[in-house]
DNA sequence: CAGTATCCTGTGAGATACTG
DNA sequence: CAGTATCTCACAGGATACTG
C-alpha cells in the first residue's frame, strides 16, 4: 500500500486540491460563493471575462469534488443556485493561508521577477 | 488605485502564487528542496517522470520568482546546487496548510468524485 | 553533469451562436 | 435564465536526441 500522502507520488491526492485551486477559474467561483449562494448569471457577471461554457465546466468540476452544491428550483423562468458545501467552506481556511502569504510576500516575488526580466 | 489583493482581479498577485503551486511540477521541486539543497540530476531522479527540459523550465520559473537559488561551482565535471531561498522556505507554511486540509478532507473529495462518476 | 535543441500532442480555454 | 454546441487555438508539457 502506498503512503497515503506522499508528495512525490504523481497520484498523491493532495495534488488534486492543488490543481483545482491552481486552475484558471475555480478560485474565482469559490471566492464569489464564499459569502452567499449565487445564481449562474450572477456568477458570470461577478467573474468578469468568464464564458458560460467555462463557468459550466468549472461548476461541474467543483460539484464533482463535493465543494459546491447545485440547487435547481422548478420555476418559470428557471432558477438555479450554487453554494459552497461545508467541505467547500472548509477549504477557505487553507486558501486564506495562501492569501496571507501572498499579501506578505508577493511584492518580493514581483521584485524578483522584475529583476529576472532585466 | 486597485485593491491590492482583489481576488476578482485577473491580475491579482495572489493568483501568481496559486498558479505556481498548482502547476504540474513546482510542488515536487519545492518539496524535494524543502529539507536540503539538491543537484540537477538528484532532483531529476527524486522526481520520477520529469524530463530535463521541464525540470529546467520549472527551476527557471522558481528562480525568477525568487523562491529557489541556483549555485554553480566552477569544477570539472560541473556541479550545480539548487536550494530554497528564505522566501521559498516561508512558502512551505501555507503549503502545509493545504496539505493538512488535504490529509483531512481528500477522502471526502474522492468519495464525491466517485459518486459523481456513477 | 547539467543541461539544449527539436519536434509533437492534448487539452484548457476562448469566441460565437444557439435552445429548453 | 441557465445553460449547449461547435470550432478554434495557444501553449504547457512530453519524447527523444544531442552537447559544452
Amino acid at each position: 500500500m502506498d503512503e497515503p500522502f506522499d508528495v512525490f507520488g504523481v497520484d498523491c491526492p493532495s495534488r488534486v486540491i492543488l490543481q483545482r485551486i491552481g486552475d484558471r477559474w475555480s478560485m474565482f467561483v469559490i471566492a464569489a460563493l464564499s459569502t452567499r449562494p449565487m445564481r449562474f448569471t450572477q456568477l458570470k457577471n461577478r467573474i468578469g471575462g468568464i464564458t458560460p461554457k467555462v463557468l459550466t465546466e468549472t461548476l461541474r468540476a467543483l460539484q464533482a469534488d463535493g465543494l459546491v452544491a447545485r440547487r435547481a428550483f422548478a420555476e418559470m423562468p428557471p432558477r438555479v443556485e450554487y453554494r459552497l458545501t461545508p467541505l467547500g467552506l472548509s477549504l477557505l481556511e487553507p486558501i486564506n493561508a495562501i492569501r496571507a502569504w501572498a499579501e506578505a510576500n508577493v511584492p518580493q516575488v514581483l521584485e524578483a521577477r522584475a529583476r529576472a526580466d532585466a
